[in-house]
DNA sequence: AAAAGGGCCGTTAGCGGTAACATAGCAAGT
DNA sequence: ACTTGCTATGTTACCGCTAACGGCCCTTTT
């Protein structure tokens, strides 16, 4: 017992005795079992984190700011990727729940119905993080990508484009890509304007499927004057392209993407997006799991967080 | 007891009471606590996988194939990430060591004295990835950094540049990257050539940081004819550079990276670099770590895997 | 001097499962 | 009929730790 408040730094015990258990422990290696202690005490230090993917930087983007606020709490995160498939989720779901996190941090609203039922059931803090369109069942934090989607088209077509194409990911469970895509069309129908042209693809390097589609599109459609993408990745292939054929990037064609990856900086040309304040969205998600927000809120909060558009070098100044 | 038995698919149980047992955990929205499961059995369904970054493409391609191995045998990978701090790294081990993992996969060989000695103490199979020149604690899966840098050196030697740049991170805790260049250096030296310059980076954009270190380079020593990269990404940034700049390449300056990155293959010219093996680095990892070895092999393997030189558009053809 | 209080350490009873063994019921073998 | 052998279920004793409480001893208060 004493050695457990020694290591633990819970409850009186003399210095010296302290030493004597310390110095013990040092000297055999031990490493405490947290096993045993989780279903003694019944707390766990995990929070589970639930994403689609690690290869799109967007993720770990989150990730970071989700450790970064953890860090000194005790907490500490763990990782479980599903490749956007809901039955991957509710199996990942299923045993990270029984590990009995003391939270979980999952991407987007959308869930099987059994995945909701247990992240209902678990009686601790769930948050749904990248997306506020929808109903949590607890907490979100994210921006509104429908929103998104509608600001970007009133920035482009304030800008003057009409004939406007969109590329994206063939991905039916990509909800946010799709959420973003509907509230495009939603603002370009708005003022009577209707997409000249769309192109998915699937699997592969995102940069050379950016090339590819986007000599696709102007191949198939050539009087397109806005190519609007789905990410930044595919948006930077199309980028590169364009310079490369020799068009007239804003002029003739303007171009824009979303995310605000970092790899934008060191592209020829800036190109335009708007970023999902991903480190942020990591940030608050760890705070609420971590009990840390101002003013006792139970939980149940919607956190949206606005995002803010840059304009880049691929859309020509109204 | 029975109910036990059910949810674990282990020993007989009459397909009445199955159902029965079946139909009641799902009623309750019944979780089993592993908690409890892992201190009554002993095991541990966890493989730790401790990583130096997220961000940086090479590992979560490491992690896609340690996934898709352990998919099916029942294990699951927890991530931990260090920052390329060996203090974190002993932090995240000794709280990964804590939960009794079935096994551990961590990159490199350089860790502190207190983590080794944890390691070597755990009794669970160890696998240091990404490396083999140096003593594992255990297993180790990976290729020789300097030899890869030897080969890259020859390479670019025998297509007759003399006058070459290293260009890379200034990371003391990357030894990977310190070795290569090592391994580089020495088989310049073999030659009697030394580097012409040298230029470090941290932080920030990489893409954006290798055009700007390449600028710095060109500027600095004019006469250079080749750039070597400790990573595709700022590789990339110095090649796109070159081509706005009008440079010939590979006529006048020669570029190499390394790692082959997907993302290299939509960029203009395909960049001359060196695969580091990480889906089959993870692939392996993993099966070491479940037992899945071929001819009931104890432990305590090294096997160096062989990275193939990618050529590219980047070094001129001898 | 007795009571009260605090610092320090020990004892006991679980936490929620599972290993190992015990038991019951029934069909088949002899 | 009696053993044997199997399937299906139940019992018991932990796994390694912590919450809760108890007790000792010394200091301070009244």
């Amino acid at each position: 017992m004493t050695v457990s408040r020694v290591l633990r730094n819970r409850g009186d015990v003399s210095d010296a005795t302290r030493e004597k258990v310390l110095e013990a422990a040092r000297a055999l290696g031990y490493v405490p079992n947290k096993i045993a202690g989780a279903l003694a005490s019944q707390r766990v230090n995990l929070v589970g984190v639930i994403i689609p993917s690690l290869s799109n930087m967007v993720f770990p983007e989150v990730l970071t700011g989700i450790s970064d606020v953890l860090e000194d709490t005790g907490l500490q995160p763990v990782v479980g990727v599903t490749n956007y498939l809901p039955e991957r989720e509710e199996t990942v779901l299923y045993e990270m729940l029984s590990w009995r996190p003391s939270g979980v941090i999952l991407a987007g609203l959308e869930h099987t119905e059994v995945s909701r039922a247990m992240l209902a059931q678990a009686g601790i803090p769930i948050v749904e993080i990248m997306d506020i369109d929808g109903t949590p069942v607890d907490s979100a934090v994210g921006i509104s990508h429908r929103r998104a989607g509608r600001q970007m088209a009133e920035a482009i077509l304030a800008a003057g484009y009409r004939r406007i194409a969109f590329l994206g990911t063939q991905m039916p469970n990509d909800h946010r890509a799709k959420k973003r895509l509907a509230g495009f069309e939603e603002a370009l129908a708005k003022v009577g304007v209707t997409l000249a042209d769309r192109e998915f693809y699937s699997g592969g390097s995102a940069l050379l499927k950016g090339r590819e589609m986007t000599a696709a599109v102007l191949n198939r459609t050539p009087d397109v004057d806005f190519l609007y993408y789905s990410n930044d990745m595919i948006g930077a292939g199309g980028l590169l392209f364009c310079l490369e054929a020799g068009i007239d990037v804003p002029g003739k064609v303007g171009l824009a993407g979303f995310n605000g990856v970092e790899l934008l900086d060191g592209l020829p040309r800036k190109l335009a997006t708007m970023d999902a304040c991903r480190l942020q969205v990591g940030r608050i998600a760890a705070e609420i799991v971590a009990g840390k927000r101002p003013e006792g809120i139970v939980g149940g909060e919607v956190i949206e967080l606005s995002p803010t558009l840059q304009q880049g070098d691929t859309i020509r100044k109204a």
